[in-house]
RNA sequence: CGCGGGGUGGAGCAGUCCGGUAGCUCGUUGGGCUCAUAACCCAAAGGUCGCAGGUUCAAAUCCUGCCCCCGCAACCA
């Protein structure tokens, strides 16, 4: 038996889950019951990264403590891995008492060979960023190139982790042992990276107090990542009096550990990560198994333009195992997929009701109509040749592919098997010799194996579909193992089904869904919940369904009419109209307003607007703005558009006005 | 020369690292079956694998150049 360690990021709370901490959290968990079925030592963890700048202001901006923001998100997660009927043995957070221990075990371990330092750190300072500009960046007048706000001069004392000291050891690493980053183009990648050279890397911050205190350096407060990256091992006990599980599962040689991870977040797994490890002298994972993103609408999700996909309607209505279905079914693990909901439906239907919930019913019914209500008889080794080869070679590359992180393929082998079930049936047509009594045995040569090739399609399910599999197997009165024996084959091997067992009759398990009936109903909610976020809402606001951004901004506060008269709007006529250099979002206008002299500015309407289609159009524009520089342009006003779904739609008057007409 | 992903039958994708008859799912059409969840089985139509060169006996796959789409970064005064 052998030991297995598999970990997910811990997922950062100032989001709520949705379809890429679901997918990551779902492999981890169909790993860890697949390795658990062959008889490993297994353990799964996964968590939150509580600790921040952005938490903490987002708590100090609803008046509540950091930690209480992080509760509730943290309650939505446990809340829906428990939906899921997820299997993690541990759910670790940043914010708790034996995860500080470890970061501070690491760091003592660090400082132990030497690879801190502590550095003055001078410069130019955006508050806002958290980050320092060098003065080539700034915009004129010491402005920060991202907030347009006055940067200020900072000094501050940093303690610094000699990563470059590791620049060679890592690339040793990635050569000698290429499956430490899996797969092999990302890799690549980050080997790449590190061969352009590395910087020592600042590991502390000094004006952020929500945070685990730097040891020796009490006002300062440990970076966010190396904080973050030593979860898989705090929770494993490093630095407590008790580190048995630290011991069992990573400093162990029988130990496998496989970390996944996102693509996005591979550099500070793939290479500081092992960097801290080798400072403080300690193992290194296996593999760091980095997968895809899943898009909405062929683009990365994204908070602020509001595409983020969640799955909980569907889980609600489909099932758990209709969304993991989907997702481990649909991504090629390592590639980037689209997710929508319509593909899960079609999934669902066309998978799950179609072949295996429609095979079962078949099956089932065929079985009790001809042997009154009960299985039949196993019948003589000739008649179960043929399928037992296909299954046979169908469960070999079942296991390899599960072994290799390839769910999509390990599925379609299976389904390659269910398929063949269907082919048999029609072959031998069985129902054509219900009506002869004397026919039985030749019904039971035909049935016997069709079923049993069923249940191994459903046993080696079981990490995948961990609601239904076990129905399936109920329907088949097969039992439900909890592992495969040693040598990984037991409830895999032909031969287990029960011989003329009673059967009881089965509902459908997979009810086939009408799509486009049901795409339409989850249209519907999904209007009437946004409206329920509008700020006029106070019951929303105080129930426990509010998400934290919601939390996050405030209503609008009321203004009186004198504040907004301080804003000049104006009537403008578009003379010219071109693009800015090297953006894509910027045209430059030149337009009339009414005085003297024309004024430029810069709109950000590039993607919704061509130039010259704006030529002598009139638009309406804040004309007392302070200028500013954009993309080296100085801009002189704002153009108002109303903004939709990420574009821009002008505002202008409903007809021609002289240029210069105020607006109110 | 900012970084990266992608362009393969109607749709969505695999195959590209390690060249050798272009594959899967869904959809469409025709046929079959009637045990089963309007399901299942068989067959067909449908692709110059973004474009142009090159290497090779042979290129979706290797090399060169180009075009287009999408993220990220910079930019929405």
């Amino acid at each position: 038996m052998s030991r297995f360690y598999v970990t997910t990021p811990i997922y950062y709370v100032n989001d709520l889950p949705h379809i890429g901490h679901t997918y990551t959290t779902i492999v981890a968990d169909t790993v860890a019951r697949w390795r658990r079925l062959r008889g490993d030592d297994v353990r799964f963890l996964t968590g939150t990264d509580e600790h921040g700048q952005k938490i903490e202001q987002a708590a100090a901006a609803q008046g509540v403590a950091p930690i209480a923001l992080a509760d509730r998100v943290v309650d939505r997660y446990h809340q829906l891995w428990q939906r899921l009927g997820l299997t993690h043995d541990d759910f670790i957070r940043t914010t708790e008492a034996r995860h500080a221990r470890g970061v501070r075990a690491i760091i003592e371990r660090i400082a132990a060979n030497g690879d801190f330092y502590v550095a003055r750190h001078e410069g130019w300072y955006c508050v806002r960023c958290e980050a320092y500009y060098t003065e080539k960046e700034l915009l004129e007048g010491n402005l920060c190139p991202i907030h347009h706000t006055p940067c200020e001069w900072r000094s501050e004392e940093n303690v610094f982790f000699r990563l470059s000291r590791y620049q060679d050891q890592l690339l040793e690493l990635y050569d000698r042992h290429p499956d430490f980053i899996r797969p092999a183009t990302r890799r690549n990648e980050v080997r790449q990276f590190v061969a352009d050279g590395l910087k020592d890397l600042s590991v502390s911050r000094t004006n952020l107090d929500w945070g685990i205190p730097f040891p020796g350096h009490d006002d300062h407060t440990v970076y966010v990542w190396l904080d973050a990256l030593t979860n898989y091992i705090s929770a494993l006990g490093l630095g407590a009096a008790d580190d048995t599980l630290y011991r069992k599962f990573w400093d162990a040689d029988d130990a496998t550990v496989v970390q996944l991870v996102g693509k996005d977040i591979l550099r500070f797994h793939g290479v500081f990560w092992p960097a801290f490890l080798m400072s403080a002298k300690l193992p290194l994972p296996e593999t760091v198994w980095a997968h895809g993103w899943w898009l909405v609408d062929d683009r990365k999700m994204s908070k602020s333009s509001g595409r983020v996909a969640r799955a909980d309607h569907l889980i609600e209505d489909l099932g758990g195992d209709a969304v993991r279905y989907y997702l481990l079914r649909e991504m090629v693990f390592g590639q980037d997929a689209s997710w929508s909901d319509e593909g899960v439906v079609e999934r669902f239907n066309s998978d799950l009701a179609n072949d295996l919930g429609n095979s079962t019913s078949r099956l089932v019914t065929l079985s009790r109509r001809a042997f009154d209500g009960h299985l039949p008889p196993r019948p003589d080794a000739e008649s179960e040749a043929a399928l037992q080869a296909l299954a046979d070679e169908v469960l070999t590359e079942f296991r390899r592919a599960m072994d290799d992180f390839a769910f999509r393929d390990a599925l379609r082998s299976l389904w390659r098997l269910l398929q063949a079930i269907s082919q048999h049936l029609v072959q031998h047509e069985p129902w054509k010799l219900l009506k002869d009594p004397d026919q039985r045995p030749q019904v039971a040569a035909i049935l016997w194996p069709a079923l049993e090739a069923l249940r191994l399609v459903a046993t080696a399910l079981l990490p995948i579909l961990p609601e239904t599999a076990p129905k399936v197997l109920g329907a088949l009165r097969a039992p439900v193992p909890s592992v495969f024996t040693q040598d990984d084959r037991g409830a895999l091997a032909w031969g287990g089904l029960a011989s003329g067992a009673e059967l009881p009759e089965v509902a459908p398990l997979f009810p086939r869904i009408d799509k486009d009936a049901y795409l339409k109903t989850l249209q519907e909610p999904a209007m009437a919940e946004a409206e329920t976020e509008t700020p006029e809402s106070e019951a929303s606001t105080a129930s426990e369904k509010t998400s934290p951004e919601a939390d996050v901004e405030p209503a609008e506060p009321k203004i009186d009419i004198d504040r907004f008269f301080e804003v000049v709007l104006k009537v403008a006529e578009v003379r010219e109209a071109t693009k800015v250099a090297k953006s894509n979002k910027l045209l430059k206008l030149t337009v009339d307003l009414g005085e003297p002299e024309t004024r430029t500015v810069v709109a950000g309407i590039a993607k919704a607007y061509a130039p010259e289609d704006l030529v002598g159009r009139q638009v309406v524009v804040v004309a007392n703005l302070a200028p500013a520089r954009l993309m080296g342009v100085e801009s002189n006003g704002m153009v108002l558009a109303a903004t939709q779904d990420g574009r821009p739609v002008l505002l202008s008057p409903e007809t021609k006005v002289a240029p210069g007409t105020r607006v109110s």
